[in-house]
RNA sequence: GAGCCGCUAGCUCAACAGGUAGAGCAGCAGACUCUUAAUCUGCGGGUUCUGGGUUCGAGUCCCAGGCGGCUCACCA
């Protein structure tokens, strides 16, 4: 026993008796972590192949088979035990009479915890309720668990504690556990639907020399053997279009950005995207094809139209409403037409609102501020935001009857942007005066990638691009309000000394 | 980065106004041949996030720090 300044902590208590129980199970001379243990069926796949039976005929068909998995219950009943024992999904419940196994067995059955995983050799059974199980008829340990899993009926609630040790939360919370499965077949959706379309599936490099493709704060790392810094990418966008330039007419990536920025229930630093480069297509095709998308994930994972969402309802009915940025402001924001006809007008909106925005603003720029100010938290169900600023968009296409404005689009669903698309600016020499200008700015994130400049000049085709942010369509389909709830490990602080002194007895 | 809130047994939560830190589950010992949040009897388990301070006395009040949640700002 170990005894800390006079007190044996509970923890201790705990993870000691199971280290004790551990040695017995060795001494009976069971391996507690053998490399494997043939079995028949996993528990849910038991209910699967035989829920349809009823007690009278599997007791007349006497199955007999083998089975793995993982005690999630336990409760003795004298001479009678029940476990049940689960591989993630359905339970099942192991149905155990102790004069059925042998003195080793018996003794076994003793030191097993819930958390243990278990193989079992029995027959298929009704109980007397009428509950699936397995009559066990013999029994053995495959793998020993050390430490206490939280109750069983409240499961683990500190928000923390569930996002630093998630094989906690997952292992003890069907409800987690359904999200990063929808977001697993939200991916599998999306993949499947462009597949079938046409596109193909590439890998651009994360690590960049050039931090480029949007306005981002990048993460900086250090390649030794080259002895240059790099970038973690902030987006692959310029990759993808070089790939268009290269005769790839209709690609996508499906990966990770990273930007150095702050972190909110909206915002993780590493955050998962779709980006897609249709060649020959403008972005009202994108905005078709961006709604098509969304239905097709919906109708594949979700099955309904419509979703909650904190205390909002989500309705997905299509077509989505199509709306310029500039009239939202009017329509939805409650401005009108002569308010935001001129920069200084627009700044007057600004003050008389309190929004604080900086002297050197642009009409476009104070424009997207009013946008957000007024207009971005109402966008419930889906809506597309049309027609931005060209001084906002260094890389679109600026709309030929709309001075100033580019053939821009966002989507936002439940109050957030969930996707952002232009018809791509293919003009080498209206690019690269773009870059000037953003450097003239000093806006950070735009270095000038010279050899972007290059491949345009080479020729890109009309192109419509498009990016979904997963995350956060995720979210607004599994009805989470916080982004860290549909990221497996989001990024919190480190607990090191914590950790470590957690594990004493270990190392 | 700023503001507000939180941190008590392995887990979920109590502790009125500053006055002996409790319960359920989990654990241990025992009873029980159809339970399923099993039940019943008994027992063990606490540096109340950390460090200071006020006080006869601090989980509770004050100060500083840590981590988290929410809101705001940068950003998708």
């Amino acid at each position: 026993m170990v005894f800390i300044g006079g007190y044996m902590s509970e923890l201790h208590n705990q993870r000691m008796k199971r280290r004790e129980k551990l040695r017995k199970i060795k001494e009976l001379g069971f391996d507690p972590f053998p490399t494997k243990w043939n079995y028949d069926y996993l528990p849910h796949e038991v209910h699967e192949r035989y829920s349809s039976l009823d007690r009278g005929s599997l007791s007349e068909r006497d199955i007999r088979c083998r089975v793995v998995g993982r005690i999630i219950a336990k409760r003795g009943h004298g001479k009678l035990i029940f476990i049940d024992v689960s591989s993630g999904k359905d339970k099942l419940q192991f149905f155990i009479r102790k004069n059925n196994l042998s003195a080793k067995e018996q003794a076994l059955l003793k030191l097993l915890d819930i958390g243990d995983f278990i193989g079992a050799e029995g027959k298929v059974i009704r109980t007397k309720t009428g509950e699936l199980s397995l009559e066990v008829f013999s029994l053995v340990i495959i793998s020993k668990s050390l430490r206490p899993l939280p109750e069983k009926w409240h499961g683990l609630a500190d928000v923390e504690t569930r996002y630093r040790q998630r094989y906690i939360d997952i292992l003890v919370s069907n409800e987690v556990r359904q999200i990063f499965d929808t977001r697993y077949k939200i991916l599998f959706a999306i993949r499947s639907f462009l597949n079938d379309k046409g596109f193909i599936e590439v890998e651009t490099p994360m690590l960049h020399t050039l931090a480029t493709g949007a306005a981002a704060k990048p993460f900086v790392t250090h390649h030794n053997a080259l002895d240059i810094d790099l970038y973690l990418r902030i987006a692959p966008e310029l990759f993808l279009k070089r790939l268009v330039v290269g005769g790839f007419d209709k690609v996508y990536e499906i990966g990770r950005n990273f930007r150095n920025e702050g972190v909110s229930t909206k915002h993780n630093p590493e955050f998962t995207m779709l980006e897609l480069y249709w060649a020959y297509k403008d972005y009202e095709d994108i905005m078709d094809f961006t709604q098509e998308i969304i239905v097709h994930v919906l109708e594949k994972v979700i099955g309904q139209k419509t979703v909650k969402f904190a205390d909002l309802e989500i309705d997905f009915s299509t077509p989505w409403n199509r709306v310029s940025l500039k009239d939202s402001l009017i329509e939805m924001g409650g401005l009108n037409r002569k308010e935001i006809d001129s920069v200084e007008s627009a700044k007057r909106i600004c003050e008389r609102l309190g929004l604080e925005i900086p002297e050197d603003y642009s009409y476009g720029e104070v424009l997207v501020a009013l946008f957000e100010e007024l207009v971005a938290d109402k966008l419930v169900n889906p809506t597309f935001i049309t027609l931005y600023p060209v001084e906002v968009s260094p890389l679109a296409k600026r709309d030929p009857y709309k001075s100033g404005f580019a053939q821009r689009f966002e989507l936002y669903i439940g109050g957030m942007e969930i996707a952002n698309a232009f018809s791509e600016l293919n003009d080498p020499l209206e690019q690269a005066n773009r870059f000037k200008e953003q450097l003239a700015k000093k806006k950070e994130g735009f270095p000038l990638d010279a050899d972007y400049l290059r491949a345009l000049e080479i020729g890109l085709p009309p192109t419509g691009g498009l990016g979904i942010g997963i995350d956060r369509l995720t979210m607004v389909l599994t009805g989470q309000i916080s982004i860290r709830e549909v990221i497996l490990f989001p990024l919190l602080k480190p607990k090191q000394e914590e950790d470590l002194a957690d594990i004493d007895g270990l190392i």
